[in-house]
DNA sequence: TATTGTTATACTCTATAACTATA
DNA sequence: TATAGTTATAGAGTATAACAATA
């Protein structure tokens, strides 16, 4: 493929990557009230990967740990997580989704579902699992890369904001 | 495919769609100064589609008017944009990219190419085009989506913000 | 001395609503 | 009366930096 067909394409998947946000923020309009977007994203990794640390939490959602902390409070203060001490490390405290959390993103599940239903309607599965795919393994890559080369303004590869 | 199977499918595609949130921060983090990731995406949808108002371009960027017409100010204030009167109707000025916006934006296209090419180096020329294509598709399948069926809190299919 | 997590502050992006100028 | 665009204000999300408690 020739340099500049190639460079059409990345700045072509730049202006796509840009697009998602509008839809995101559809999906996001059809939550239940009080019940952020980002209140469900923190759900539903707890639902996937079980009890965790902030740390942890702050790493699998690619933000700073301060910001997770405030997610984690809002989350809390409604009671659809627990947090139980660390008997590793009483710095910390464990996260786990509580019932009343599970009941939340099963409702939520439903929200996502029946508008990508009706959005999807002419897609076929293999569609939706191709993008899937693809979409899994963008973020699998940029992660491998923020890993080995740093950002330009000094930030690390952790989730740590630099004291 | 079985139901439940379609559920869980939906499931993790808004899932994924939500990690795209951290590969754009990291991509608007490489930008020049006073560079904007929103300037980027309005100049480049000038460059594609050439002249236009204010209100095709909010729609374009699925945002309402009101916030484009602050990044509209923003690009203007620093003479990436030229804005001339509408000979067809007075309140309106047609929006062009000019010489040093267009300079920028190649600046960007190479930034952007660099990065991408640097995390995708393992993908296919094909694999970064069924990307490109399934996210064009998603698109357009939201925005049929939502001109067919307005949003639950009484927002209507155009990019105005109801008075 | 380093690390986990919290909080205060500032910045970006978006939506709502009120306003103007023109159609 | 309706529409194109502007501005003021508020809200969600994130980053930086300073801090307390523990390792």
């Amino acid at each position: 493929m020739p340099v500049a067909a190639r460079r059409e394409q990345y700045e072509e998947l730049a202006r796509q990557l840009g697009t998602v946000d509008a839809i995101k923020r559809d999906l996001g309009r059809r939550l239940p009230v009080n019940c952020s977007p980002a209140s469900v994203v923190l759900l539903s990794l707890l639902r996937r990967y079980g009890e965790m640390r902030m740390s942890k939490l702050a790493e699998l959602l690619a933000i700073d740990m301060s910001v997770t902390s405030r997610h984690v409070a809002y989350v809390a203060e409604r009671g659809w997580i627990e947090r139980h001490p660390d008997p590793l490390d009483k710095r910390s405290r464990l996260l786990r989704l509580s019932p009343s959390g599970a009941e939340l993103l099963a409702q939520v599940s439903t929200l996502y579902t029946e508008t990508l239903a009706a959005c999807l309607k002419d897609w076929s599965a293999d569609d939706v699992g191709s993008l899937i795919d693809l979409l899994t393994r963008l973020r699998e890559a940029f992660g491998d890369c923020r890993a080995r080369a740093p950002q330009p303004h000094g930030a690390d590869s952790t989730a740590r904001t630099p004291a």
